[in-house]
RNA sequence: GCCGGAGUGGCGGAAUUGGUAUACGCGCACGACUCAAAAUCGUGUUCCUUCGGGAUUGAGGGUUCAAGUCCCUUCUCCGGCACCA
C-alpha cells in the first residue's frame, strides 16, 4: 500500500496546475465574478514564516471554495518591491535595489507557490516595472492636473536614519515605522497629495463598507471630523486677529485666555517689548525639546504671557494672550480660546498660571473641568439659561451678523506627504524650468525611468541621490525647451499600492493603466484579505484615489474593497510577537523539509481557530493535522485495495450527509476551524463504519470522493492524488461542491432532555414526532424524575418541542 | 485618557433564536500490535466527591422555568490613537 508523501505529490500537482492553468480567470460573464485579493507583498529578504501563510491561506481558501461553488475566480498576486525595505537590504548586502528585488521575488514566489496557492501567474504584476510605475507616474500627472499633488515647505516628519521625510501615517508612537529610530522635525519643501479634499467622503462612505469595526474605527479617529466654529478675537492694541477654532462656542463667556501656539505667526508681532525676552527664551526652549518630548500628554504644562490681549467678542472684556506648546500649530488654527472651566488642559494651565476660572455651564463639580457638559448656560449674559446646544447655534449665529464667526468643520488628517528623498521608488515625473515653473512631464514621455546608478546611498541632504546623477537631473522644458531640471524626489511605495488591484484586471495593457470594461468586470475587490497593519495607510490612500478615479469617470465605483477580512496574527509558541530578532519565527520552509508538507501546514493555519482571531503556533499541532490527511488517504488506500462490492448500508449515506451539511455550512460562514472539526468527525466515523461495512463498497467510493471534495481547498495536492486515485476524471479543484440529501437527515427517534428547575436530569429517547403529552408521560415514567417529583407539587411545564422538557417544582 | 477586540479544561478552541457547556485537535494515561521502539489502531481524560451527588465559562450582582449567550457593576489582557481645543 502506497504511504502518504506529501514531499513525492506536492511538486508535482504545483506543476500540473501551472502547466494547465486552472486558476488562470478570464472575463467569462457565463459565471458569476469573485475578485479575491490578498494585499501584494513585499519581497523581503526575510523568509515567510507562518504569520504571512496565514494571509494567503485564507485568501486561497475563499478562492477556492468560491471557485467549486461555479464563481469566475480572479485570485492574483503580485510585489510590491519599491520602498525602504528593499532598499535598506540592497545596501546592506551591497548588491543593487534591482538585483535584490529580482532575487527576492523568485524566492518568495517559490515560497508561494510551494504551499499551493491557486494564483493566476499569467497576472503577475511587480511596481517597480517600469511597464507598470508608468502608469503609476500618470496618476501622480491626474492627481497634479486636478490640483490634488502640489509642492510645500513645511515641517516635516524626518527619520535621521533612513534619511527621509515620513508621511504622518508612518510615524508610530514617534518612530520611523520602517528601522523604529525617533523622528524629527525638518522644514522641507516636499510634495502632497491633498487627501484632505476627501475627508468627508473617505468619513461618510466608511458606513456602508462591510469591514471589521475595528478599522473603520481607526480610519474615523485618524480622518478625526471635528464640527465647531471659527471664531475671531480682535487684538485690544492693534489691528491683528486672532483666529480660532472651537468645537465649544456655547462656551465663550469662560474664555479667560487665549493660547498660541509657539509657532503661530502672529507670535512675533503682538508681543509687548517688555515681555519679547521671556517669550524668545521659551520659543527656544521649547523648539530644544524634542518633537517626543513635547507630544507626551503627561508632561506638566509651560507657557508665557506675550503682554498682549485680545477683545472676547461676545462680551468685550480683554483677555491676556499666552503661547504655550500644548497648543499644536498644526490642527485647527494653531490658536485656542482657553476656557478653563471646561477643558482639563486649559484648566491645568489656569491653575499653574493662576488665570481666572469662569463656570458657563451648570453642573456639579465645581472642582475640575468638565468637559462633556450638556446643560443649561449660566454667567453668560443673554444667553443664560439656554442649553449649552441652542446656546451654541445662537452665540455662532448673533457673531456671524458681524463676521466675528462662522461654523467649520475641522479635520485631524493632514495631506498625505508623498516625496521621499531615497532613491528606490517611481520618479516623480516632474520637470522643474527656470523660465515655466513646475511643469508635468507630457504623458507621452512616460515613464520617467528610474536610472541605475553606483550608490543608492541616501545622501542625509534633504535630496536623493537622483540628485547625484546628471544624465538624470537634466533635461528640457516641455513647454519651453529650454534646458530645465527633473525633480528628483521619488514617490511613496503606497503611491504605487493605491491602484495595483485595479492594475490586476488589465495587467497587460500598454495604452492606459487599465480598461475601463476589465476594472469594470472584476472590480470592486469582493474579498480583500489582509492584516490590520494597513488599517490608516494603505486602506486610507487606496480609496482616496479611487474616489479620485471615480470623479474622473475612469471607474464608476467609489469604494476600492466590498469586504475587507482581517486575519488574526500568528503568535510564536512562546505567546510573543514572531520576530527574526527575537529568533522565534517558524517558517514554511523548515515545517516542509521535516516532511509535513503544505497540506498539513495549510490546515494548520485554520485549525488553530477563527481565522480573525491571533494564535500562537503550536509545533504539537502539526502532528495533529498531518495525522488526519494520513487518516483519509489510509481509507482510500484500504478502498481501493478490496473487490468492488454493491453493499449498502444508511449509516454512510447518513454520516456523509451530516458531515457534508455541517462543512457546507461552516464554509458559508468563514467558520474555517469547526469545518475542519466536521472532516475530522466523518473520518472518525469512518473509521468505525469500516469495522461493519465493506469498504469496497460503491458507497464507500462516493463517501470518500466527497470527503476528498470537502476537503480540497483546505488541503489542494492530496485531495488532488486522491481524487486521481480514485478514478475521478479532471481537478477536483474545479468540481463542483458537494450537496447533500436532507431527508437522510430525518431519524426515527429523537433524545428529549429533561430538566428540573433548569437542571438537566435525565434524558430520554422517544418516537421522532412524539406529541408533548406523550413525552411528558414518558419524562414523568423516568425512574430518575419519578424520584425527583414524588410528593412535590409541579408548578409549571415548559416544553420546548423536540429538544426539552422541564418540570419546574 | 479615548476608541476597538477578547477572557470557557493542562493547552488551542467548540456551542442557530437564551435550551444537554467543554465538539474537534494537542497533551497525558492505559490497552492492542512489536523481541523492542517508533509509527499505527483502540479506550479514557473539566474539577471536587463520602460515588448519592456537587461545582464550573475572569469577578460580583440582576432578568428568566432556563444565561458562556441578555442587562448593570467591576477586573485583566491584546490592538489602535494619543495635548486635535
Amino acid at each position: 500500500m502506497k504511504r502518504y508523501n506529501p514531499k513525492e505529490i506536492e511538486p508535482k500537482w504545483q506543476k500540473t496546475w501551472e502547466e494547465q492553468g486552472i486558476y488562470r480567470a478570464s472575463e467569462d460573464l457565463s459565471k458569476p465574478k469573485r475578485y479575491v485579493l490578498e494585499y501584494f507583498p513585499y519581497p523581503s529578504g526575510a523568509a515567510m514564516h507562518v504569520g504571512h501563510v496565514r494571509n494567503y491561506t485564507i485568501g486561497d481558501i475563499v478562492a477556492r471554495y468560491a471557485r467549486m461553488q461555479g464563481q469566475n475566480v480572479l485570485h492574483p498576486m503580485g510585489w510590491d518591491a519599491f520602498g525602504l525595505p528593499a532598499e535598506n537590504f540592497a545596501i546592506k548586502n551591497n548588491i543593487s535595489p534591482r538585483l535584490a528585488i529580482d532575487q527576492n521575488t523568485k524566492r518568495f514566489k517559490e515560497q508561494l507557490m510551494q504551499m499551493g496557492f491557486s494564483y493566476d501567474w499569467s497576472r503577475e504584476i511587480d511596481s517597480t516595472d517600469p511597464k507598470y510605475y508608468r502608469w503609476t507616474q500618470w496618476f501622480f500627472l491626474l492627481l497634479f492636473k486636478k490640483g490634488l499633488a502640489y509642492q510645500q515647505e513645511s515641517l516635516q516628519w524626518w527619520c535621521p536614519v533612513d534619511k527621509t521625510v515620513l508621511a504622518n501615517e508612518q510615524v508610530e508612537a514617534g518612530k520611523c515605522w520602517r528601522c523604529g529610530s525617533d523622528v524629527e522635525k525638518k522644514a522641507l519643501k516636499q510634495w502632497f497629495f491633498k487627501i484632505t479634499d476627501y475627508a468627508d467622503r473617505l468619513l461618510g462612505d466608511l458606513d456602508d463598507l462591510n469591514w471589521s469595526d475595528a478599522i473603520k474605527t481607526m480610519q474615523r479617529n485618524w480622518i478625526g471630523k471635528s464640527k465647531g466654529a471659527e471664531v475671531d478675537f480682535k487684538l485690544a492694541d492693534k489691528a491683528d486677529v486672532i483666529r480660532v477654532f472651537t468645537t465649544r462656542p456655547d462656551t465663550l463667556f469662560g474664555a479667560t485666555f487665549m493660547v498660541l501656539a509657539p509657532e503661530h505667526p502672529l507670535v512675533g508681532q503682538i508681543t509687548t517689548t517688555g515681555q519679547k525676552q521671556a517669550v524668545e527664551d521659551y520659543i527656544k526652549e521649547s523648539q530644544a525639546k524634542s518633537d517626543i518630548e513635547r507630544q507626551e500628554t503627561d508632561r506638566e504644562k509651560t507657557g508665557i504671557f506675550t503682554g498682549a490681549h485680545a477683545i472676547n467678542p461676545v462680551n468685550n472684556e480683554k483677555i491676556p494672550v499666552w503661547i504655550a506648546d500644548y497648543v499644536l500649530s498644526g490642527y485647527g488654527t494653531g490658536a485656542i480660546m482657553a476656557v478653563p472651566a471646561h477643558d482639563e488642559r486649559d484648566w491645568e494651565f489656569a491653575k499653574k498660571y493662576k488665570l481666572p476660572i469662569i463656570r458657563v455651564v451648570q453642573n456639579d463639580a465645581p472642582d475640575e473641568a468638565c468637559t462633556h457638559d450638556e446643560g443649561l448656560m449660566i454667567n453668560s449674559g443673554a444667553y443664560d439659561d439656554l442649553s449649552s446646544q441652542e446656546a451654541r447655534e445662537e452665540i455662532v449665529s448673533d457673531l456671524k451678523k458681524n463676521g466675528a464667526a462662522d461654523e467649520h468643520v475641522n479635520y485631524k488628517i493632514r495631506d498625505w506627504l508623498i516625496s521621499r528623498q531615497r532613491y528606490w521608488g517611481a520618479p516623480i515625473p516632474i520637470i522643474h524650468c527656470p523660465k515655466d515653473g513646475v511643469v508635468a512631464v507630457p504623458e507621452d514621455q512616460l515613464p520617467v525611468v528610474l536610472p541605475e546608478i553606483e550608490s543608492y546611498e541616501p545622501s542625509g541632504d534633504g535630496r536623493s541621490p537622483l540628485a547625484r546623477v546628471p544624465e538624470f537631473i537634466n533635461t528640457t522644458c516641455p513647454k519651453c525647451g529650454g534646458p530645465a531640471e527633473r525633480e528628483t524626489d521619488t514617490m511613496d511605495g503606497f503611491a504605487c499600492s493605491s491602484w495595483y488591484f485595479l492594475r490586476f484586471a488589465d495587467p497587460q495593457n500598454e495604452k492606459e493603466p487599465f480598461s475601463r470594461e476589465n476594472a469594470q468586470f472584476w472590480l470592486p475587490v469582493d474579498d480583500y484579505i489582509g492584516g490590520a497593519e494597513h488599517a490608516v495607510m494603505h486602506l486610507l490612500y487606496a480609496r482616496f484615489w479611487t474616489k479620485v478615479l471615480y470623479d474622473e469617470g475612469l471607474v464608476s465605483f467609489e469604494e476600492p474593497f466590498k469586504t475587507l477580512r482581517n486575519q488574526g496574527m500568528i503568535l510564536a509558541p512562546d505567546g510573543q510577537k514572531m520576530s527574526k530578532s527575537k529568533g522565534n519565527t517558524i517558517e514554511p520552509d523548515s515545517l516542509l523539509s521535516q516532511g509535513y508538507g503544505a497540506d498539513s501546514i495549510r490546515l494548520m493555519e485554520l485549525f488553530i481557530g477563527p481565522w480573525n482571531q491571533s494564535a500562537a503556533w503550536s509545533i504539537e499541532g502539526m502532528g495533529g493535522t498531518f495525522r488526519f490527511l494520513q487518516r483519509v488517504w489510509t481509507l482510500v488506500q484500504e478502498h481501493l485495495s478490496v473487490q468492488v462490492s454493491d453493499q449498502t448500508t444508511v449509516e454512510l449515506p447518513r454520516a456523509l450527509a451530516k458531515a457534508t451539511k455541517a462543512a457546507s455550512q461552516d464554509m458559508h460562514e468563514l467558520g474555517f476551524n469547526t469545518a475542519i472539526a466536521a472532516l475530522m468527525e466523518l473520518v472518525n466515523e469512518l473509521y468505525k463504519l469500516k469495522l461493519t461495512t465493506d469498504i469496497g463498497s460503491k458507497q464507500w467510493k462516493v463517501a470518500l470522493t466527497t470527503l476528498v471534495q470537502l476537503l480540497a481547498p483546505f488541503a489542494p495536492h492530496i485531495t488532488e492524488e486522491l481524487w486521481q486515485q480514485l478514478g475521478n476524471a479532471g481537478s477536483v479543484h474545479v468540481s463542483d461542491w458537494p450537496s447533500w440529501d436532507e431527508k437522510l437527515l430525518i431519524t426515527d427517534t429523537m433524545v428529549i432532555v429533561v430538566q428540573i428547575n433548569g437542571k438537566v436530569r435525565a434524558n430520554i429517547e422517544v418516537p421522532a414526532g412524539c406529541s408533548e403529552g406523550d413525552i411528558t408521560k414518558a419524562a414523568q415514567a423516568h425512574e430518575k424524575i419519578s424520584e425527583y417529583l414524588r410528593g412535590q407539587a409541579v408548578k409549571k411545564v415548559v416544553y420546548v418541542p423536540n429538544k426539552l422538557i422541564n418540570f419546574v417544582i
